[in-house]
DNA sequence: GAGGAGAATTCATATATAAGAATCTATATT
DNA sequence: AATATAGATTCTTATATATGAATTCTCCTC
């Protein structure tokens, strides 16, 4: 990720809804800190706040804290409104229901893959993943297919500012071959890995422009139901 | 509400998200900065972290900002485990069914009621309101049933400490004669509101216990529907 | 292709906040 | 009831951040 400053209690806010949202349940103050990796007092004022503005309730007789329902209505409000999503969901969720496959949305974001969107499979092993994951440019379908519709110029540029980490024995880490298999994939219409993020998985994506956002339509399953 | 710390960047990344929730569209980082209220530098540096955790994104060229579905999906998994609504919120939607009118879940928040859950009701006229804001302890109805649970000596100290504002011409703001209407209510089982919060508007409220956790649920309409 | 306007980014520093320590409060135990 | 223990709150100051100003970038217009 090609940026620097970083605001501290930003990012502790969501690390405090990420905390609830992944345990599942009510924290005292003392232990949501330790969670969230902040001393006590300093969570102190971030949970007044949070409370003060409707978001934190204490769910017990003062001692323990949950959030109320307002975030998801916010998350709510904002989703019905999205300018892409509200257009591509519908097909992104036809698509996953004529596989049973997972179907992933992702943009680029500086010198990754932000996935927008994940529709996910019906299989009970399936890829799975959520809105608003990083992946690697380089060893994703998406990251893939968004490289390949760089000009040559732009594409050593990111590539001499990227590390080619190996994810899986299959990750290609060689930039030659990076590019050959971009110039393949731009040929063919389509990207496709094969266990180079995650072993076991295989994956094709395409890119597509809505009104100037160029954007990357995935399909991801297990190596072994892709043909 | 008796508290006084606040964490300014912690309050806006709640005004961010809100902003995009209640205007529905993509802004500009200045755009943006102006509706939160905040120098564009500020907004800035906020911006970029809430993007590095993939939260935001650029809807546009570099541009637009929106936010991810990646709020939603963590407002979705906090909603899911909520140790308290998890039981209650299939009987408030019952009742909203079985009246038509607004069900509303609240609890005490120092000097306010909080409320926890909103079950809007189905006439194109009724009350609305939103889980996550707070309303006086004095004229809402939940805010009464909980006021009336209260010993002599806690409702005294409270009282004291609170000023018991006009918001309609209705509003009791007499110290007594609010002390006279809780006893009543506490007598009958459940309070009562004539227009006090809002004109033209009734409810009725009763307090539940739910291990531990003092509540108030209260039914809420436009008078003329309400006997 | 040059110039200009609007927007984004960077920078230095005044300001607000994070965090350690001390204090206070509530609950449990004897 | 007294004490112990765990947790919440307050306080102070070193530290991180918010901000205005300066700079750079991007997109239009001519």
């Amino acid at each position: 990720m090609t940026m620097n400053r970083t605001v501290k209690s930003a990012d502790r806010v969501l690390d405090v809804f990420e905390a609830f949202g992944e345990l599942g349940r009510p924290f005292s103050l003392s232990e949501l800190a330790e969670r969230i990796g902040a001393p006590i007092s300093s969570c102190h004022g971030l949970v007044s706040t949070l409370q003060r503005r409707g978001y934190l309730y204490s769910a017990d007789q003062r001692r323990l804290i949950y959030p109320t329902r307002r975030l998801l209505d916010v998350g709510r409000a904002i989703a019905e409104h999205d300018p892409i999503l509200e257009w591509l969901r519908p097909q992104m969720v036809a698509m996953r229901d004529a596989t049973g496959e997972t179907v992933i949305l992702g943009k680029r974001q500086y010198d990754a893959v932000l996935y927008l969107e994940v529709v996910e499979g019906t299989h009970t092993v399936r890829y799975t993943a959520k809105a608003g994951e990083h992946k690697p440019l380089h060893s994703s379908a998406i990251g893939k297919a968004l490289l390949g519709t760089l000009s040559d110029r732009e594409l050593n540029r990111i590539l001499a500012s990227m590390t080619l980490a190996a994810h899986t024995p299959n990750t290609i880490t060689n930039r030659k071959r990076l590019v050959t298999d971009l110039r393949e994939a731009r040929r063919r219409g389509y990207s496709v890995t094969h266990g180079e993020n995650v072993a076991d998985v295989s994956a094709v994506a395409c890119t597509l422009a809505i009104n100037d956002v160029l954007l990357g339509l995935a399909l991801a399953a297990p190596m072994h139901r892709m043909e």
